[in-house]
DNA sequence: GTGGTCTAGACCACC
DNA sequence: GTGGTCTAGACCACG
């Protein structure tokens, strides 16, 4: 499993952790009842504190996205691709919503607004 | 000159003040020249600490869009208004960057982009 | 890490720190990516309140110096050496500039001035 | 008399006037026994506080360069040339030592000081 | 443990 | 009156 942390960013690690995996999940990168890294390994792996991955896997679980398998790990469990695709879209959705609000605010006028969002570079993933 | 602040956001006070500033110069709210009001008179409009409001006045300053008068208080800088339209359409510009840049990420697919931001609700301000 | 006050300067203590951590960095007293002290502990180190440490550290992070490692600390940023060997040679350069500037505004003679600059005592630093 | 006076400099007013004077002295652009312009006239031309006028000639009169004739005003001092350019001397010989004090104190090489002190543009005063 | 934010209030120089 | 600096100490999120 592919996770990139940036130590830097304001994002909280933990968040950027969680970010992460509900959008492999959303993707399909991992599919249902996959097992995700252990709290150990996803630590080393990252060489970051093992309560910070914890506390996004805790994060996940109190979201159902993924649930205990006694004595093995942790597993997305089975809903949770639907679950983030709803998710990820009500995300992207506010988030788009609090830009439009705030560049309103901010009186930006409708036509600099637009032409903000007109010359937008389609650039690819990754 | 009318500011607003929100305690409860994670956005610092001293940070709303500041944009809020920003974008009053940058909208012509308030003119180049013009003295903007002292420390202890935002506080008190405000109920906040003096030391609150001068941080956010130094974060302007250190922009160069308000300059000190000694012993009569500060004032909006001539070129201001110029430098925050700039800053602000930047802002903006970088903003919507980074949410398609991260939907991007996601995985999300373009149609899905496209409806997001179809339905937006144009919403006047306030 | 060495750092040394005068609080009956008149430049502020928050600069003083910050200028010495600046010229450290440019001196490779510290290196790139090392952790700079606790904001704590260099406020006890130096007996003064841990805003005014906190205040310069800030500075240093607004010009790119150092950042944060969150939950860490701080650390010196890559390129920070650079940064502050160039800062170092233009704060001189400038500040030769304004010597001279403020000589020949004051009607000094070009004599005058090439007399106190010879008679310059070549001193050991501390 | 032309004095002139930046509000958003980090000198003082009242001492970027006591400056000019002393200096205008110096260079004998004032001759000694001449008046020089009154608290009101000044503060009336520079568009400053009449306290802030008051204060620098308040200042140069302690310094013996100039003062009172009973219902006349402040003249310039016999002797006060030489004062004031005994002044101007030092004035320019400690700024110097102090510039070559700190460059040594911030670690700079003495090939780096002399590179500063060499380009340095000759360039007329006003 | 780390830094960031905020409050409360003192003291200073300047105008 | 103005802003600038500094102290003292509380509270928070993060690791």
């Amino acid at each position: 499993m592919f996770i990139e942390i940036d130590p830097t960013s304001s994002q909280p690690i933990f968040e950027q952790i969680a970010m992460q995996i509900r959008f492999a999940i959303a993707a399909g990168t991992v599919r249902e009842e996959e097992m995700i890294p252990s709290v150990r390994d996803l630590s080393k792996q990252l060489t970051i504190n093992p309560n910070t991955t914890a506390r996004a896997y805790r994060l996940l679980q109190d979201e159902g996205l993924i649930s205990l398998r006694r004595g093995m790990g942790l597993a997305v469990t089975v809903g949770a691709k639907e679950i983030c695709r709803r998710q990820r879209k009500l995300f992207f959705q506010q988030k788009f919503q609090l830009f439009l609000d705030e560049a309103a605010r901010s009186r930006l006028s409708q036509e600099e607004i637009d032409e903000i969002m007109e010359n937008r570079k389609c650039q690819t993933p990754f």
